[in-house]
DNA sequence: AACATCATCAACCGCCATCCA
DNA sequence: GTGGATGGCGGTTGATGATGT
C-alpha cells in the first residue's frame, strides 16, 4: 500500500549534525520536552525530519548518557545479556545506564566480536567455535567456557532470578551496580527474566575477565567516567576537541537527582562537590552552582553565530557523568 | 611526507509494533 | 476491523581519524 516517508524527505538536511543544530534541538526539548517528534523539526527549525532529530537526541543529546568506552563489567554484561537476548539491543541498554542501544550495537560490531572471537568463542551462539581449541590453546576453553559462557542448558531453562547484590550500597571505586535487575524489569514477563548469570554473582570481575582480552582497549573505570567537572585534560571522554557534543562542550554544570525514581523530582545540588564521587544514592548528572543560568544562557543565546563559535571552548571541562537511564527529559518536563 | 588501509561510530534506512480515529 | 501516523528497533553505510607502509 505504500508507506508515507517518515517525513518530507524534500528540502530535509542529511549527514552530521552542526552545533547550531545541536542548539536548537537542545534548547527546544528543553523548553517544550520530549512529544511528537515529527513536529519537532518544524517548531525547532530544523531542516531534519523527526526521526533524526529523535535519534540525534537519544543517541547524542541526552545529558544522561554516559561517554567513552564501555567498561569492563559493562563489557561483560553486555556479552552476558546478548548470550540470553541476542541482538536485540535495546533490551541490551536498556540493563546498561547511560548507554544507548546504537553505542552498544557499535561496541559489539567494533570490539566485542573480536575479542570473543580471539577467545574462540562464537560471538552469534556464543558457542566455541569449531577450531577453538586450535585457536584458543593458550587458553584452555574450559577456562572461557566457565567464564565467559553460560552452559546451554542454563540458557535454555534462565528462570531463576540471580541478584547481583542489588541492594548494597553504590561503592565508587568499584564497578557501578548495573545489573539485569536492578533496571527497569516490568517487561520480565517478555524478557523471561533476564538476570545476570551466577559467574557475576560468584566471581570476581578479575576473575570473569580472566581470559577475556581488554589490553587492546584502554579501559575506563567508572571512577574515571565519573569524572568532576574539574578543569582537567584527562578527561576520559572519547569526545575529541571538535566533538558536536554541545552538552558536553558547554561545560554545563552537573545537578542531582534522587535514585527515587517513583519520585522524579529532580534535585539541583549544588553542594558536596568532594563528594561527588561519592553517589551517595544519588546519581550526578551536572554539577556547578549555576545550572539555571547557564540553561537560561543555553537556551537564550544568540543565534547570529556561525555555529560553532558557540560551543568551542575546553570542553574537557565539562565531563559528562554517569547517570540513571531513565532519562531526566522525560520526568523534567 | 604521501598514500593506503583499517577502525570507529554517528547517522541513515527500512521494517515492525503500537496507537488511534 | 482497517489503515494512517508515529515511535522504536536493528542492520548497514559512510565520513573521519588513526595507523601502517
Amino acid at each position: 500500500m505504500g508507506r508515507q516517508p517518515c517525513c518530507d524527505k524534500v528540502g530535509l538536511k542529511k549527514g552530521p549534525w552542526t552545533a547550531e543544530e545541536d542548539k536548537k534541538l537542545i534548547t527546544f526539548i528543553l523548553t517544550n520536552g520530549q512529544y511528537c517528534w515529527r513536529a519537532v523539526p518544524k517548531l525547532a527549525g530544523l531542516l531534519r525530519c523527526g526521526k533524526s532529530c529523535r535519534l540525534r537526541w537519544t543517541n547524542y543529546l541526552r545529558p544522561d548518557l554516559k561517554r567513552g568506552l564501555l567498561s569492563e563489567y559493562e563489557e561483560k554484561m553486555v556479552i552476558d545479556l546478548h548470550a540470553q537476548l541476542g541482538n536485540r539491543w535495546s533490551k541490551i541498554a536498556s540493563h546498561l545506564p547511560g548507554r544507548t542501544d546504537n553505542e552498544i550495537k557499535n561496541h559489539w560490531n567494533t570490539h566485542i566480536k573480536k575479542k570473543l572471537k580471539k577467545m574462540g568463542i562464537d560471538p552469534i551462539t556464543h558457542k566455541p567455535l569449531p577450531n577453538a581449541t586450535q585457536q584458543t590453546q593458550n587458553q584452555p576453553q574450559q577456562e572461557q567456557q566457565q567464564q565467559l559462557h553460560k552452559p546451554p542448558e542454563e540458557e535454555q531453562n534462565y528462570q531463576q532470578p540471580l541478584q547481583v547484590d542489588f541492594d548494597t550500597k553504590v561503592d565508587p571505586n568499584k564497578e557501578p551496580e548495573i545489573s539485569v535487575e536492578s533496571s527497569n524489569i516490568s517487561e520480565a514477563k517478555e524478557e523471561e527474566q533476564i538476570t545476570a548469570t551466577p559467574q557475576f554473582e560468584t566471581m570476581e570481575l578479575s576473575q570473569l575477565m580472566n581470559g577475556f582480552c581488554t589490553d587492546e582497549v584502554p579501559i575506563i573505570e567508572p571512577n574515571e567516567i565519573l569524572m568532576p567537572c574539574a578543569p582537567s585534560s584527562s578527561s576520559t571522554s572519547t569526545s575529541s576537541s571538535n566533538s558536536t557534543n554541545i552538552l558536553e562542550d558547554l561545560q554545563l554544570p552537573d545537578f542531582e537527582w534522587s535514585c527515587d525514581y517513583s519520585d522524579s523530582s529532580l534535585i539541583i545540588n549544588n553542594n558536596n562537590h568532594e563528594d561527588k564521587n561519592n553517589n551517595n544514592n544519588t546519581v550526578t548528572l551536572w554539577d556547578d552552582d549555576d545550572f539555571i543560568s547557564k540553561l537560561n544562557w543555553l537556551i537564550n543565546e544568540d543565534d547570529d553565530c556561525d555555529g560553532n563559535q558557540v560551543f568551542d571552548g575546553p570542553l574537557t571541562q565539562f565531563s559528562r557523568t554517569v547517570t540513571d537511564s531513565e532519562s531526566w527529559a522525560f520526568g523534567l518536563f
